[in-house]
DNA sequence: TTGTAAGCGTTATCAA
DNA sequence: TTGATAACGCTTACAA
């Protein structure tokens, strides 16, 4: 014998055990009281309702999941918190699971694989009921723990040809070629492509190629010195602009895609009152509202972020409610917005 | 006898006791090996490991956290997950406690209180072992649940005079009056103040107040007309700042103590070609960044979001691993960034 | 340094 | 509709 010192010290909290000693009923008609009402009777429902406000009772749920094997708690991996475009699909999961009373615990990558590895084996750790992964590639251990855990997944970033399980993205290839299109329809010949880090990132491979489809598409050269890759970060969209027009055989117009590079080339014409679309037109991939604001404004693509993370939430929860089974591939609509920079 | 049918059926994954018996020694000894391994000889501890490879066991922390009454998860609620200024202290966070091994659970309130109450308890239901709450008003509920769970709380939005149990913010009232006081002092005469609704958040409340107190202590009268609460948004930014400078006697100077107000302002202005700060002087009180990149450069405080975060998850990790008790207040340093738009 | 036994607070199962 | 009992998978406390 060992723990209960014997009744005393710490009172710290009352269990189950005591609101049914209080309401005078089995600790199986609190279980049922509070998980499945329509299994008990009026006034027994009644009774513990008064035990549980009297004795102050919070259900301990960690009991209950491990008794139950199962968990209300989504584990979502994001590459960065700070990212305000991810930030936007978090609240769409968020809302979803809200609504459905599960949890979410994030945990961020900092674009490292590692770090959504050892993410990934926390998650597993707490019995996550589901995952949603917003990269699409991983190392090899973290795929086969997934597998063998069981556990469903959504995966985010682009729409994989390979999913772990299912998956909820816009194309990103497309996504970037039909903007290289409309731009080449415009009427722009010498189109520039400012990217991020391409090796280490899919969307950045798969927006690339977009590009290189529709320049083909068009019937327009390859020109390997306008296309850039560069951090992210407002400072980087500048520096790129200005890269790509001060040159012998500048660009006539740049699709940035990635992160708020556009943003920062935007600024940079408007302090170096270089006119826009008359000098460099400019295009970017995302960050819908901001860009609309600008002078002159910024062609762009919207695209659905808290869609992604509301169908995410919700065909997980299909599948953990066993709604659903089998894959799952959501290819969400884009849209390409025209505005003047263009 | 009940649940195991008979040792058969979906073997489901690993239990410590499979992996004790692979290495043909105690669940204790394993269990040690985890947790604490200097307390296990060398030789144990490597064929825990390898028995831990062999069946590919994966600890259940929701059965570790219910036998030592110890979790490993901290529960977070913001106002909205979605605005970036939340999510810069989001990351901050999440630095720390991935360093410490502890895991981040979030909820949004959208501002309202009731949803803040569910958050919490939830999160205590699921024995977090600690709360940060961006507001610092409650329901009373709320606040009863918090005191009787006796989990530690930091709370962040604004430094309260009487926080539920330890503060981690920088003043809002000082920082709105310093900003004031400096528009003051470059000369500006008739500064307008325009924040979000101060009736539901102490933050803009007390925003207000430090304005006020600036004013005074500048010698300027005070005119409710230059007073204006909007909602969150560029054209709410954009619609404050025509209605105080298109009027009989026009603000010569605008302070945007909220959101994105300021950057819309700006914007505004470039679109209607008004000169800055020749027509009207703008400041701002936040989103340092985005604003330093605008034309002309928005004066702005910067305030320490991420640090936020980060001393937050720290002082929890403190009380939480027993390093310290008692009252904590934070009053994080905040900085004015003067620059071309006044 | 290692092992044994009890118990953490719930829910599944079966019986009444 | 309600209750008794045995798990859930781990850690605490103690003994060896």
């Amino acid at each position: 014998m060992t723990r209960e010192g014997a009744e005393k010290d710490p009172p710290r909290g009352a269990r189950m055990r005591d609101v049914a000693k209080a309401a005078r009923v089995s600790t199986m008609t609190v279980s049922r009281a509070l998980t499945e009402p329509a299994k008990v009777s009026a006034e027994m429902r009644a009774r513990v309702a008064e035990a549980i406000r009297a004795v102050g009772y919070v259900p301990n749920k960690l009991a209950g999941s491990l008794s139950s094997s199962r968990t209300q708690v989504i584990g979502l991996v994001v590459p960065s918190i700070e990212n305000s475009l991810f930030a936007a699909t978090i609240q769409g999961i968020s809302d979803v699971l809200r609504r459905h009373d599960h949890q979410l615990m994030i945990a961020d990558s900092g674009y490292s694989l590692e770090a959504e590895e050892a993410a990934i084996r926390a998650f597993l750790e707490q019995r996550v009921a589901g995952l949603i992964l917003h990269d699409t590639t991983h190392t090899p251990t973290a795929v086969r723990m997934i597998r063998a855990s069981g556990v469903p997944v959504v995966e985010n970033g682009t729409l994989t040809p390979e999913p772990l399980d299912m998956v909820v993205s816009y194309s990103n290839a497309d996504a970037a070629q039909a903007m290289t299109l409309h731009l080449a329809r415009l009427g722009y010949r010498r189109i520039g492509f400012v990217s991020l880090h391409a090796a280490a990132n899919a969307r950045s491979r798969d927006r690339r190629r977009g590009y290189g489809a529709a320049l083909e598409q068009a019937g327009l050269a390859f020109d390997p010195a306008l296309v850039l890759e560069m951090p992210p970060g407002l400072a980087s969209g500048a520096e790129a602009l200005v890269r790509l027009v001060e040159r012998e055989a500048p660009a006539d117009a740049i699709f940035f895609a990635g992160d708020v590079l556009a943003m920062g080339a935007s600024l940079e014409c408007a302090r170096r009152g270089w006119a826009v679309p008359g000098k460099v037109a400019l295009a970017a991939f995302d960050n819908f509202d901001l860009l609309g604001h600008l002078v002159p404004p910024v062609t762009t693509l919207r695209l659905p972020r808290q869609e992604i993370g509301r169908r995410s939430a919700q065909v997980l929860l299909d599948r953990i409610q066993g709604r659903a089974t089998g894959p799952v591939s959501v290819d969400l609509r884009f849209e390409i917005i025209h505005r003047a920079s263009t």
